[in-house]
This record gives structure tokens, C-alpha cells and sequence, in this order.
DNA sequence: ACCTGAACACCGTTCAAGT
DNA sequence: ACCTGAACACCGTTCAAGT
């Protein structure tokens, strides 16, 4: 019966901020995002985020740091996939890529918009690029092999980047209701790749 | 010296308020949008744009129509360009597409987000659809000539936007610094055109 | 170190009232 | 028809004070 030991309150409310303000992003929005809803919820004072967040845009950035590093863990994941060749592996690195965009539409806009945004935070700096060096290693891998033009890889990586960009902007909007991406993907992936001068498939 | 005859105030106060919410959205974001600083701007009370925009959602809107009517007129006039081929008039309505973008960044995004938003206003819709009704006409003339492959024009469209609206994204971010845009977007056209079967140059 | 409570300057929106 | 002024319920942010 004593009082749940917390000293003033429970210790992780950092971890406990951002979970919630993802949550609320998604089903409301940026702009609805509140920080005193948010303090509400979890039964705070609505003082209490300051020292985690000096301000709500800390906060936003740390969400989109936090994505940023999710979606490297998975897209990274799907570009190792040992034993397998150049071109299976830049295809799922697509597909993860693109299944996070539709997984979590508004942190996913909300990321770029913070990519968007002049005077970035080293921390979202280093994740962004984290996050963005697993497509260029496959493509430089395929130079290696002789599958590909030569160039910096990060300018061809750009070529698929605008390409998958496009594509999950058109696909959260629901326009490719009739062809499903799992369709839609590798044929992209293909199409650049023969955009990039591919001399053997 | 008579006080300016407006009986009580300018009259066209609906224009003004969307020309002060662009200006202020370009400099300073949609975030920072605030409806009383631009009241305090024009010189009138917190409460008058009501009657003009039930709310402040109803001038963003209108602030995203208004960019979607703007977009039409001059991808439309980039797409007639009568005696010009098939290619030349996709092109040129590509570069006026992209060249609006970069021009108006802030209203771009906003006009996208609109697009994104369920339960659009009909005028909303109406622009929309107009503003992206010229590439399927070029399109479908293409078609008629025989220059490339059957299907929805509509869809075939979707291709060739994914592209550019991706190409936007990153040049925006001013990632395309070392190759210029104009050099990039007629690559595009082409790289697309291929992708769609063009069977004659 | 972490949280509270009161205070400050700002919002969007509503509404009776003025012209 | 169009605008005002006061009021309401909300914000983000600051800061002294509590534990």
C-alpha cells in the first residue's frame, strides 16, 4: 500500500515522452502535438518535460532522431542478407525502406521535414547519415563487381532515393491502390538500375 | 485628409489576409502561421478574419488551392506549347512543374500535405485535378501516336510524378548542388519515357 | 537530478455589439 | 455584409521552490 516508490515520478519519463508522442503523431498529427496533452496523460506537471526537452522542437527532433535510427537498423538489416546477390539485396533494401514510410506515415514525414530544415542537430545529422549509408554501400559493392557505372555512389544512391521517395509519396496518398507496392518496388528497382547503365543483370 | 473612405475596413481583406499567409508561410513556415499576427499586420481586429476563414485550417486551404490553381496555369501553358513533339511538351511541363517547387517551397509542402489530408474540400479536389490533368493529356496523345505503351494514362502519369515529386524532394534539400536541375529533369523525362516502352525516339 | 505550481505572453475561436 | 472588443479555453516557456 505505500505509495508506488517513485521518489516524484517514475524515473524514465524521457522514454515515456517520446513512446507517447509517437503515438499521439500518428493518430493526430504534428500540429495537434501538445506537451502539456502529453504531460497530462502521463499524470506529470506539464513543467516536467523541460528537462528531457528544453523545448517541444527538442522533442520532435528526438523523434526524429529515434526514426532515423530505426529505419537504418532496417534497412541495414535488409541490405546484409548474406549469400544473396547485388540486385535481391538493393530490392530489399527498397521494400524495407518503403514498408517503413507506410508503417509510420507521419513520423516518416516528419523526418524528412526535419532533414528539410536548415541548422541541424548533430545527433540527426549522424542518424540521418546512418541511415542513408546502406544503399550506397550496396551500389559501390556493385561497382566492385563490375555491375554498375562507375560514380559516387552517393549520387547514384540519389537516383533510387528520388525514386522511392516519389513512390511512397504517391502510395501514402493510396494512389497505387490497384498494383501493390510488392509489385511496384522491384520494378523501380530495375528501372534505375537500367537508368544507371547495368551491363550484366 | 478625409480618414480613407473604407467604411470600416479595406474591403478585400480575404486577398490581403492570403497574400500577408504566404509571405509569412515562406519565411517563417506553417508552424508559425499565427491568424492574430496577421490581423496585427493588415491593421485589423484578431476577429475579422473570421468571416473570410471560419477557421484557421479553412486558410490553409485556401492557401493550398490557390498554389494548386497557380501550379495549373503554368504547367498547363508549359504543356500546350503547340508545335513542339511529344517529348519537348512533357519536358517543358516537367521543368515548370519542378521550377514551381523550388520557387515556392513552403507552399509546395503545404499543398502536398493538403493532397495527404482525408476529406478534402471539393474546391480543394478541383484544383487538384486540374493541376494534374496535363501530363495524362500529353500522355495520352502520345499514345494516340503510337509513341508509347497503352494503359491508363492517369497511372502512366503517377510514373513520371513519383520521379519528379522525388526529384523535388531531394533538390530541395539542395542535394542535386553538383548537377544542375536542368540538366537532371530532361534525363528524367527520358529515363521514364524508357521505362513506359517509347518504341520511337 | 528531477519534478511542481504559479505566472507570463501568446494562441484560435466564439459572440454580442457596433457600422 | 463586415468588423470590433471582450471573453474563454488552450498553448509553450520560465522560474522559484520543493524532494
Amino acid at each position: 500500500m505505500k505509495p508506488p516508490s517513485r521518489p516524484y515520478h517514475h524515473g524514465n519519463l524521457r522514454q515515456e515522452l517520446l513512446r507517447a508522442a509517437e503515438a499521439a503523431l500518428e493518430a493526430r498529427g504534428v500540429q495537434d502535438l501538445s506537451l502539456r496533452e502529453l504531460s497530462r496523460e502521463l499524470g506529470v506537471s506539464h513543467a516536467s518535460p523541460q528537462r528531457h526537452f528544453a523545448t517541444k522542437q527538442d522533442l520532435i527532433d528526438a523523434l526524429a532522431i529515434m526514426g532515423f535510427e530505426r529505419l537504418s537498423s532496417v534497412v541495414g538489416k535488409a541490405a546484409e542478407a548474406r549469400g544473396q546477390d547485388f540486385k535481391a539485396r538493393l530490392t530489399k533494401a527498397a521494400n524495407a525502406y518503403v514498408g517503413f514510410a507506410l508503417k509510420h506515415p507521419a513520423l516518416f514525414a516528419l523526418m524528412f521535414e526535419a532533414k528539410r530544415r536548415p541548422g541541424m542537430r548533430p545527433e540527426l545529422r549522424t542518424a540521418l547519415m546512418a541511415a542513408f549509408s546502406h544503399v550506397p554501400k550496396i551500389l559501390q559493392e556493385g561497382q566492385e563487381a563490375g555491375k554498375i557505372v562507375a560514380g559516387d555512389p552517393h549520387s547514384l544512391a540519389l537516383t533510387l532515393g528520388a525514386a522511392l521517395h516519389g513512390l511512397v509519396a504517391m502510395s501514402i496518398e493510396g494512389k497505387i491502390r490497384g498494383t501493390s507496392l510488392k509489385a511496384v518496388v522491384p520494378k523501380t528497382v530495375q528501372h534505375v538500375l537500367t537508368g544507371l547503365n547495368t551491363n550484366k543483370t
